[in-house]
DNA sequence: GTCTATACGAGGATAGAC
DNA sequence: GTCTATCCTCGTATAGAC
């Protein structure tokens, strides 16, 4: 994750600020310090603090788009995928508990600040929200696919606000545990209508 | 809503720039521009930023307690009060599409400000839960009632993140549908409950 | 109660030495 | 590539006149 140049050490260290404390709550300074630079050796790298924010919605790009090449790899069984990115908010709970969705929590700044990353960003809800669809229209509902698509999306985002408000690691596992039930539903259903 | 006196005129600009625009993005400047007053007259209202977060709060939560006991009192039904609650996502679509969800993007910004307000934040949270959670049990999940009440809360949270970030109405609706369709189940398994 | 003027610090950004 | 020094703007907050 934390390659060698001091450039992508400063994307690293600036990803994980703009997550723990947000956007516009994270100063140069903050970044420096992290970093290990002077404030004025950061403009070597980057002109301005925006195009660290492009670097970083870069880069979580492109391990989105990794963290679901290795789910369609790891399983053939598109259930099986559905069920990786439900799972996503009971592996990643301490991180949600403490700092919220990255995703959800990054769009939702970016659009209160009416900034020009915002398209950018909601990019990466949309790389989750193809590829669930592409899983459903493979489970056989490709009528409703991006609809299901969007109803397993808003339930991590419900989840993972609610998690972060309450600090309740119960109320995740129970609403997994609900959300694999109404997954295995819609697989019985897509199941049935193959063979009737 | 708006009041005569200038100190409510700014706690309800404020509450309006504070939902648009984010607390942190909004600076005096921006409230007292909205209000009308000079940024000097303003520290005889409030001696800080944080003073005008408390009050902001404190109006809401007692609009929300307003809102809560209305619909109380229009249906005697709880189903029929728990559907006002799936309900204000879709008649208070406009704004959630434009700004998110009041309580939860406050909620949100909050912690990562880990601004000494959150708590009370979450109050707003509690007074829908704690709301939610009794009408379950008038219903008859006595319980489950908590579960059920977070699991609508986790709800509105998820159709607002995403409306938000997609401006999608069509979503929406359908995830309405869908809620009210899982609450028609909930309460028919407590009406045969009763009657088995 | 409202105004103007102003202090003060923080944060973003630049210049130029090493 | 990294540093120090510096500038500018913005935002919070105060003082004091009206």
């Amino acid at each position: 994750m934390s390659s060698d140049t001091t450039r992508d050490r400063i994307v690293s260290e600036a990803d994980r600020l703009f997550y723990e404390h947000g956007y516009e709550h994270t100063s140069f300074a903050d970044i420096a310090e992290a970093v290990g630079i002077s404030r004025g050796n950061f403009y070597y790298h980057f002109k301005s603090k925006d195009e660290i924010l492009d670097a970083v919605v870069g880069v979580r790009l492109a391990n989105t788009r990794q963290m679901l090449d290795s789910w369609e790899a790891q399983s053939d069984e598109p259930a099986g995928r559905i069920r990786s990115f439900i799972s996503i908010v009971v592996s990643n709970q301490a991180k949600i508990m403490r700092h919220g969705c990255p995703v959800g929590t990054l769009c939702t700044e970016l659009a209160k600040l009416t900034h020009p990353a915002q398209a950018q960003a909601n990019e990466l809800f949309t790389l989750f929200r193809v590829w669930l669809r592409r899983q459903f229209v493979l489970l056989g509902h490709k009528a409703d696919a991006d609809a299901l698509a969007m109803h397993v999306l808003a339930f991590s985002q419900g989840v993972a606000v609610l998690a972060h408000a309450f600090q309740d690691k119960r109320f995740v596992q129970r609403e997994v545990e609900r959300m694999c039930a109404w997954l295995d539903g819609i697989a019985v259903e897509a199941a049935q209508a193959a063979s009737g």
